[in-house]
DNA sequence: TAGTGGTCTAGACCACTGT
DNA sequence: CAGTGGTCTAGACCACTAC
């Protein structure tokens, strides 16, 4: 007899939308700070603890970081302590030495049926593959192929990928204003064919981690899809279950 | 010339250390209902607010589940929903039909120089091994050697285990009073040997998912070290990143 | 000292569940 | 209907950062 609102929303909630309309339209851009929760509170004509309780949120989904005595902040790639929240691969030994990225190649193409389907776009719709190799120390330990949707990266290039020197979500980030929110990776075991085992120095047929990602933006967009090839001779993917 | 407490902690987390060490003690059982906010509030003379603030963070961390309208109950891994909260491996079609898990082998043995790194217990303490075989349908998917300190499972054998019907946390949960909270993977890429392939039903040397899990429970104790070997011809391990 | 986020309280009201 | 968790408010005070 009752179920009156079925699309009933508290009001934190109307303005965490609020506040993540303000983000995609780039009001406060990666690394800067957001207004203030008092001030947030008076533009929208609400409670302070309903704006703490929206930003609460958006820091657990790590959009936002919270700075006691300084203010809130707009989370960034930029931002080191970033960098392995999306390469879940460690060193057996603990070093801790960051990993180097190392384009191999660039070039556009047409949307082929997987990539489409997984990123979104029309079949032979334009995209750019890149392929790079992730060391750690001297060991080359990762080979990527990256499918992005060529309308959104209008200008990357080799040139633009060598002459970058912090992460590729980073450089995403600062060169393009997209800003990778959240991903899915789903793992399987392969065995390393020939140009794989070539660049990888581990003899054919080694078994490798096969880990395809796709990585979205503000409102689930997928943005980005590449399929990484781990070797785990002396690294392992780590995962934490809570 | 301030810095005047270094261990300050706030109200909230006292008291959440207090709901903690009731659950410890076993106050209340998985599956339970704690008491409500008011009552609680009233039996740690704090605000009702405050309460709250503990419960959220302990409901965040899957020890708490709240039922609007009718309370807040422990978590339990009877709860079906909780079988895929450790187990990540998904059909690649999207077949939902629950794994099944098939007991092969219990023996005791001595703790060795990694069951005892890896259980924190002495070397050549009494441990429980025990080896399974998980499969989705009719297919077998998953084999597993779980390693268990043998003070904590008492009476654990193959006949406890063949008369149990649901998941082997549920009957740790269930018959040994132990609440597995959270867990960490480390997961390599292996070539199946001899026995793996016959089991799995896959040729010699098919790459597999290597998954070797440490499981803890209160206070950070380890009480559960598996190794799992997964066939990914047909499923994959999915793995959310935010 | 002023401004920020962080904590704590008290009270009002809403939404959901059972009886 | 009474009891539970869920939302919202307003105000006081604490902890941290900067100037």
């Amino acid at each position: 007899m009752t179920q009156e609102s079925p699309t009933f929303s508290p009001l934190y909630r109307q303005i965490k939308t609020l506040i993540l309309q303000a983000l995609e339209a780039g009001e406060w851009l990666p690394g800067q700070v957001i207004p203030s929760e008092q001030e947030l509170a008076a533009r929208f004509n609400v409670s302070q603890g309903t704006v703490r309780k929206a930003i609460d949120e958006m820091a657990a989904d790590n959009l936002l970081v919270r700075k006691q005595g300084k203010g809130t902040y707009v989370a960034s790639h930029n931002d080191p302590r970033a960098l392995f929240r999306f390469l879940r691969l460690v060193p057996m030994d603990g070093d801790l030495s960051h990993p180097q990225s190392l384009p191999l190649d660039c070039w556009r193409a047409k949307a082929g049926q997987e990539a489409s389907r997984m990123l979104g776009i029309e079949l032979g719709a334009p995209i750019i593959i890149l392929r790079r190799l992730l060391k750690f120390g001297a060991k080359p330990v990762v080979i990527d192929e990256i499918y992005l949707p060529g309308e959104i990266f209008q200008g990357l290039s080799m040139e633009v990928l060598q002459g970058w020197s912090g992460s590729l979500y980073s450089l995403f980030e600062t060169r393009f204003g997209l800003r990778m929110i959240r991903a899915q990776e789903r793992i399987r075991a392969v065995g390393a064919d020939r140009s794989t085992s070539d660049a990888l120095k581990v003899p054919e047929g080694t078994p490798l981690l096969s880990v395809e990602r796709v990585t979205y933006t503000y409102g689930d967009k997928p943005v980005e899809w590449r399929r990484g090839l781990y070797s785990t001779a002396e690294h392992y993917y780590l995962n934490e279950l809570n």
